[in-house]
DNA sequence: AGAATTTTGTTGAGCAGTCAGCAATTGATT
DNA sequence: AATCAATTGCTGACTGCTCAACAAAATTCT
């Protein structure tokens, strides 16, 4: 056997290999996932699922002030593409920025009583979709691991700097 | 209590509800991942994490006839972004165009010498992440019932039209 | 206090995808 | 066989993000 016909093998064995299946399986399942709540969302709300998820962080303590990067931070952006996204949303009416009086840099983002109406029907079409192929395909058992799973990942991915 | 306080509530039970919280951890574990992958990958191999994607799919079965279509489906991409994508993988030498000898509109794609040596390359890359952030970090347990979970919901992904 | 460093949000340029519309080819209907 | 419909890949216009560079404000270090 030749070397460029043991080579041809190494790359077969490594396409198939079981991780990088698995591995495919949650990127799949995360992307079809977000693309459906996306579609259902801009049809029936006039939203994105990236601004559903700002009033989501919002909305979670009434009366906290949340800066643009905090905002970033948590919905994994860069502060130029938040800077954009709260154009637009505020653009739609849907938050108001307020400047902050502690700190002359940063800025304050809330949700604005329109933006909180939207975002009472946008959860119900999230709720849905999640309902239906997140919740109802797992058995209830294998949901707590699987979101055990899921908190495990994002914490390794929190620590880890690099 | 007047109907503005009850929606107040309304609002902020809805953002704190544990569907929302378990859905964003599926996301946020896969969108940060990609991201962890990609950076490695175009530091170390030059090629983008959806370059590694098609890659795997050429070299899964060797001698295997892929047309755009095909990758289209199994990257969850649109035709056009089929289009480009292949268009600068071309370019930098990976894949190759071959139109089909029995549809004269299909065109397959096939890894050039170069696109398989690049390939293993990245695949290491790509093994190693994925050990660390997806597979350490889980019980062995826990693991095969996260990608069982995965699993199902992609079947219930794949199997509703809507 | 003053200088150097870091942090915050904004902008221009570019990238990688979408959607809508197209021509070429193939398949289905009659 | 002729027409009508569906599929394939491509292009222009657009979207939503990134990165790099920046000014303004805050923090740290002497």
């Amino acid at each position: 056997m030749n070397a460029a016909t043991r080579r041809g093998e190494q790359v077969v064995r490594a396409a198939n290999s079981q991780l990088v299946h698995d591995f495919g399986l949650l990127i799949k399942a995360a992307t079809r996932l977000e693309q459906r709540i996306d579609t259902a969302l801009r049809r029936e709300c006039g939203i994105s699922h990236t601004m559903l998820e700002v009033l989501i962080r919002l909305c979670r303590k009434p009366g906290e002030e949340v800066s643009q990067r905090q905002l970033a931070d948590d919905l994994t952006l860069t502060s130029s593409g938040t800077t954009r996204l709260i154009d637009r949303m505020e653009e739609a009416g849907l938050v108001r920025r307020v400047p902050s009086p502690d700190d002359r840099r940063s800025v304050f983002v809330e949700p604005t009583d329109h933006g909180r109406t939207v975002f009472l029907q946008a959860v119900t079409v999230h709720s849905h979709v999640v309902e239906r192929y997140f919740v109802t395909p797992v058995v209830r058992d294998d949901y707590t691991r699987l979101t055990d799973a899921l908190s495990d990942i994002n914490e390794a991915l929190r620590d880890a700097a690099g």
